[in-house]
DNA sequence: TTAATTAGTGCTACTGTGCAACTAACTTAG
DNA sequence: CTAAGTTAGTTGCACAGTAGCACTAATTAA
């Protein structure tokens, strides 16, 4: 039982019914040259809603380990993948009495960029990478996670047009080839290499790291993002000239 | 199997702690040429927090009244203005232990686009229109509603460049030139009268009404959105060519 | 040696913008 | 009635940025 604290708050607080809180984690990476999103299974115990099915990481809002909403999805990223420096964002909130069926609930949706992890799951064992097919994944998931899942992915791909986001897909250092291709799976389209190249630099988004690489083919520049704390917002998107005009 | 009551929903919920739920509304509008928000006094009951405050529109979520987190918004904003059908936008959310002396707590934040009103007050006369000056007000609001205000701000501002959205601060019908005082007023810079008309006109935002408006100079143009439940994306931001090289 | 692959560069045409001048239709002052 | 002022809306031109595509260079594979 919780210990009251003997200074209670002078506060004249109506008992209203509270609802739930929870905070749920997009979190994407690139495996294999597609889009790929963690997700974990729910117990199968038949007195948990959606037992079995595939969910969002994510769980209840606890009042005494976090600070606050972004500490609390901090937490739960790191226990699945142990990524401790993810790009992290908050997509929206969703609440309402139909969402849970054990009652009104509210959760926070956010959504990670971490670069393809080596060890593919860590820790719990019941996560699994699967690619985003379109909007969604192949299995159904549990309560509005669907809805959810499609907001992120609707956010990143949004966001990406025109912020350098991508960068966190991939290892601190990088090549520009790299990087347009975190670009165009994310995109799911090609990307025009010079205006490409171009715009990257006019921003000011990387600096030259002065060894090379050794790949297959010629050795290519390596970069590294020169600021790596802040996103960098382009001045225009990536649009091709045609879809401006469909 | 044993049947459970149908009204106890047979779910092994853990007995935690819940936090605080609120949603607080930014209620925009322009009058006399200047962007306003609409603030409301706090009681003076010294067993409230921050009492005789001025702070956002808002309150806690009511699991009986609210379905979900934008009924509970647009129910507090129709309390305040009778604005029936404004413009809604989630900002997003801020929950901590701190920001409440209550409890720990999580508010849902809306910005809200509404024409000028005719009569600026109704029903409860503790809501006051406040000029937006930078990205705050004169006065010291209650709680962290500052910081909400001003992230509401910046995601107004930063829509605006790219969006329909001042169409929704005037009436259902205004000529061109309403509209471009309107993304002038909000982005605190003027426009381009010949690239806004094109640009306008190219998205397709507006169809034209065939009266004419009686004023003070030369009828001009009446128009009404082309599609009043959607907002409009352009392709390129508003910003003048200056700021791409700053 | 040749073909294939990929990093990176150069060139051109085109689109939309900034800027500014211009016309047209109305109001207001005298 | 006339002249000056105001605002809606148009037109024309110079220029910036980039989409599109061809090209070079360096490396690997056969």
């Amino acid at each position: 039982m919780k210990q009251k604290s003997p200074v209670v708050a002078p506060f004249n607080l109506q008992a209203i019914e509270r609802p739930l809180v929870s905070v749920d984690v997009v979190i994407f990476t690139v495996l294999e040259g597609a889009l790929h999103v963690l997700l974990v299974k729910r117990p199968d115990d038949p007195r948990e809603p959606c037992p079995g099915m595939w969910a969002l990481p994510g769980g209840f809002v606890d009042v005494e380990k976090d600070a606050d909403l972004e500490s609390c999805a901090l937490r739960k990223l790191q226990q699945k993948t142990g990524v401790k420096t993810p790009y992290l964002e908050q997509v929206g909130s969703w609440g309402g009495s139909k969402r849970d069926p054990r009652a009104w609930s509210a959760t926070h949706v956010y959504f990670a960029l971490i670069p393809a992890p080596e060890s593919l799951l860590q820790g719990s064992n019941d996560a699994t990478w699967f690619p985003v097919e379109g909007q969604r994944v192949r299995v159904k998931l549990a309560f509005d996670h669907a809805m959810l899942l499609e907001a992120a992915v609707q956010r990143l791909r949004n966001k990406v047009e025109y912020t350098s986001l991508p960068a966190y897909l991939l290892p601190q250092e990088f090549t520009l080839s790299d990087l347009q291709r975190m670009y165009e799976v994310v995109l799911e389209r090609p990307i025009e290499k010079s205006a490409f190249r171009t715009r990257v630099f006019a921003a000011g988004l990387v600096e030259e790291v002065d060894k090379v690489r050794a790949g297959p083919n010629r050795p290519a520049q390596l970069y590294r993002l020169a600021h790596p704390r802040e996103i960098v917002y382009f001045p225009r998107t990536f649009s091709p000239r045609k879809s401006a005009e469909d």
